[in-house]
DNA sequence: CTGAATCCATACTGATACTG
DNA sequence: CAGTATCAGTATGGATTCAG
């Protein structure tokens, strides 16, 4: 059952909310919804860069924000309630006062985050060519 | 150089746009700033579908239209420029009347939509994991 | 047919101030 | 320390209308 975005992929056009399931054969369930729900995390803002600075490492709120240069107070609460609700990383509380609470990697967030390395990689080794291409673009189009 | 999201990947904060180059090492250059820009083509709502559609075949605007139900003139026309402008994917004009423009993907755009497959696997094979995930957290802070 | 232009609703993010 | 609450700016997407 090797993917397929093709076509049947849509999350959901008029409701702006995706809730209606693409009405495909039964069995294929709604596979849109799950690339759908996957990209949301995955490309907002910060989520992809909490998971990778928890990859290797265990770390409470205020050493995340060290971590990650630029990110808001806010930002970074709700990103990581998103990845703990999703079953990405877990939140842990140690009743000690002042209180201390660490962030953890699940499994299920371990797999994620090879899979973006990949991305990464590709990322970093095409940049140039995405660059030179726009400069090309921007340049031909500029009148 | 195998890739390192860690934590040098910030786009930029206070800027809004992402602008000024983070400085790490004046080798490393500016990964994040790579890893952001293939996020946000890869991360909307429509480019990812619109790679995918056009994987094994070369497609028209009407065309496309079709094959990506909910898609609006409008953003069609918005992801083919951005996809055309990173040169994942080419636009030719025939000069004919009515005009027919076909679209087809780049090399650059297939090698990305094998990793995008990849992840579709991923978000597939997953997605129960994180709806149980995401139930399971929603009924603990019901309250 | 293939778009460009305009207008509008909403979603996302950041700055700031306050709290157990 | 680890948040929550509120407010405001920006970005994103959709509907509609017009045009080569």
């Amino acid at each position: 059952m090797s993917s397929t975005i093709t076509a049947q992929m849509p999350g959901e056009p008029a409701t702006t909310t995706y809730e209606r399931s693409c009405e495909g054969s039964p069995a294929d369930s709604n596979h849109g919804r799950a690339i759908r729900d996957v990209l949301d995390r995955v490309g907002d803002k910060w989520s992809l860069l909490v998971v990778a600075t928890l990859r290797k490492q265990r770390l409470r709120f205020t050493e995340l924000q060290r971590h990650i240069p630029g990110i808001s107070q806010r930002m970074l609460t709700l990103t990581l309630r998103q990845l703990e609700r999703d079953g990405l990383i877990t939140r842990t509380v140690h009743a000690e006062v002042p209180p201390r609470v660490e962030y953890e990697l699940t499994a299920l967030g371990g797999t994620l985050i090879e899979l973006a390395m990949s991305l990464a990689d590709w990322a970093i080794q095409n940049h140039p060519r995405i660059e030179d291409s726009r400069a090309a673009y921007d340049h031909a189009h500029s009148n």
